[in-house]
DNA sequence: CAAGTGAGTGGGACCGGTCCCATCGTAGCA
DNA sequence: TGCTACGATGGGACCGGTCCCACTCACTTG
């Protein structure tokens, strides 16, 4: 039960003074072989661990950033693309000495919470995903001089403008889907289009009508939407549901995301619609949802592992003071078993 | 881009010594309302947030502790419960002024880095969820003088049976719910038994087996027995469909959580089965997933504002240098359609 | 009226690192 | 051989708070 011990600790057990054991445990250049194995030797025995407080007060780093969900009604990681972002995101950062938390910022207190955490330099900078609308927290985050670092996974919409960010071309993304549905021969077009108030939400159904505009319109195809204000399984199911009262006759739907598209196909089964021969049925974001389902989905491939380097550097950018130009990333159509 | 308002700062501002700025920062008490509402004003006008390490180097206080899920193969969050605890415990900690992170520890990278944020300092503490056998990072954290402040949600096994922990009575609710299945005349039972290397899924296969012994051998009622290794709805799909090819005539089933018996149910619809009709089905957790299936489940309520409750105790006891007694709660039998 | 009391305040030391500068010793070079 | 250059090292100041102690001053009390 003895205080931990000490650089000073360490420096008597070594023989050195603290400098040379400061600069063993800064990548050691500038230290002698013999003085840095001794200090390696005395830190073993002495179990030392550096302070991170006081590392940080001097460095003003820490070393910490978090992963920021800003949604509340979502059972948090039931999309496993935010299971994917986390981890991917985890292991990038840790490339960079960084450490990821996720957090919560969905009511008054957490948003508040998370900002002093900025401020006050518990965290060094944080990612948002999941933010809807003109969400609060843009205001805030925005604020002071410097703003702190943050950076948005998806595009963000209102104040959040002037936040750097990464996200894929949804609209282009949607308009691949759409002209593959109409490739196929099908006439009564669908979109269980997800939440209006999110970047991905709304690119995707205009990707949608500017395809069904362009090439559909003009040959007797005709076009139903859904809207949804989340992405969660239970609203994919309720909203197919709903497209299917309005248009009995539907042979193909765009959902705008597999979760989402996992809810449709529950439906479409309890209805007794079989998939693809009744209703084609394309999904969004490639997640290990879409190679699960039955059957498999059709579906978007978002370039996770691009977008989570792209992040990692954003934000890296950002806590080094820069002001680094947003990044869109290009997908691709992955033609399952289901259109 | 000046930097930011330090307590001398916002003395200087509010013509008083940095020694009655700190006063008002921590409560304000044997200070004058003069001087507290001009060092308020002070710090509103100099926008001043209290640096983070400055302040934790002196008191040895971070205020942040970490919620950690050590296991590897899951998506995370899928399972609602561990939202559920997240949310609650934020909600719990925050009241005692600490912020709770998420974080992941599932390989040595993790395990380790963990281990020296604990031992650093930039956590106060952590609590461990979803830890599976004798999992290396119970020997980590439990080493050391003092040991790092950690405690177990569940009950853990191993070297962490060592860890202050809360569980609920896992044997005797399922020695319950299997009573229930028996006495609803079900004479072929059967049980999708949770992960054999975690506590709660040993206790739950334990109740089922001593229900059965004791009322249930002797009068010719048959028990077969499925495993999982995890949690998850497609494991619980698997299980059941298992379970059926043991046991053609099997008319009632006990199932480890809820989200495995989500997945029960998807096979049993697949298969033609009607529930309860042919089969009776209990889950347990009492999650948002009991109420939301089809049919509603019959299912085990397990107090989790209670449990949070604990687990925030014994976590600041800990963080206090004491070594709190673990806790088991009672749970209670929530009958539904589902049997 | 002197002494005691306690609220309110200020200042120095300190928490445990990092950073910068001064110093030392030796190898390299003219 | 003398001077320079540079690697290696030590020590003081400092990061921005908290803590403790000393001090003032008004007010009570014997």
């Amino acid at each position: 039960m003895s205080r931990p011990p000490t650089i000073r600790d360490v420096a008597a057990e070594a023989g050195v003074s603290r400098s040379t054991v400061s600069r063993v445990l800064n990548g050691g250049s500038l230290v002698s072989p013999d003085a840095a194995e001794a200090v390696r030797a005395a830190m073993e025995r002495t179990r030392y661990v550096a302070s991170h407080s006081a590392r940080s007060l001097n460095t003003r780093r820490s070393g910490a950033v978090a992963l920021v969900v800003a949604e509340g009604q979502s059972r948090l990681f039931e999309d496993p693309t935010t299971s994917t972002l986390f981890r991917g995101l985890n292991a990038g950062l840790a490339e960079h000495g960084q450490t990821l938390y996720l957090t919560l910022a969905d009511d008054d207190r957490t948003r508040r919470s998370l900002v002093t955490q900025l401020r006050s330099g518990l965290l060094d900078g944080a990612i948002l995903t999941s933010v809807h609308g003109n969400d609060p927290l843009y205001a805030m985050v925005l604020e002071g001089d410097p703003a702190p670092a943050v950076v948005m996974s998806g595009q963000p919409l209102g104040a959040g403008r002037r936040l750097p960010y990464v996200t894929v071309r949804d609209r282009s993304a949607a308009r691949r889907v759409t002209r593959h549905l109409l490739e196929r021969g099908r006439r009564h077009l669908g979109i269980v289009a997800g939440p209006q108030d999110t970047g991905s939400g709304r690119e995707r159904l205009r990707g949608f009508r500017s395809a069904f505009d362009e090439t559909a319109a003009a040959t007797g195809v005709v076009a139903y939407e859904a809207m949804t204000t989340g992405y969660s399984e239970q609203e994919g199911e309720r909203a197919m549901i709903a497209l299917l009262e309005q248009a009995p006759r539907l042979d193909a739907v765009f959902v705008a995301s597999d979760l989402l598209a996992t809810g449709a196909l529950v439906s479409l089964r309890r209805l007794g619609r079989r998939v693809p021969d009744d209703v084609a049925v394309a999904g969004f974001d490639d997640s290990v949802l879409a190679r699960e389902a039955q059957p498999a989905l059709t579906t978007v491939r978002i370039p996770f592992e691009l977008a989570t380097q792209e992040l990692v550097r954003l934000l890296l950018a950002r806590i080094a003071g820069e002001d680094p130009a947003p990044v869109r990333l290009d997908c691709e159509l992955v033609v399952r078993d289901s259109t």
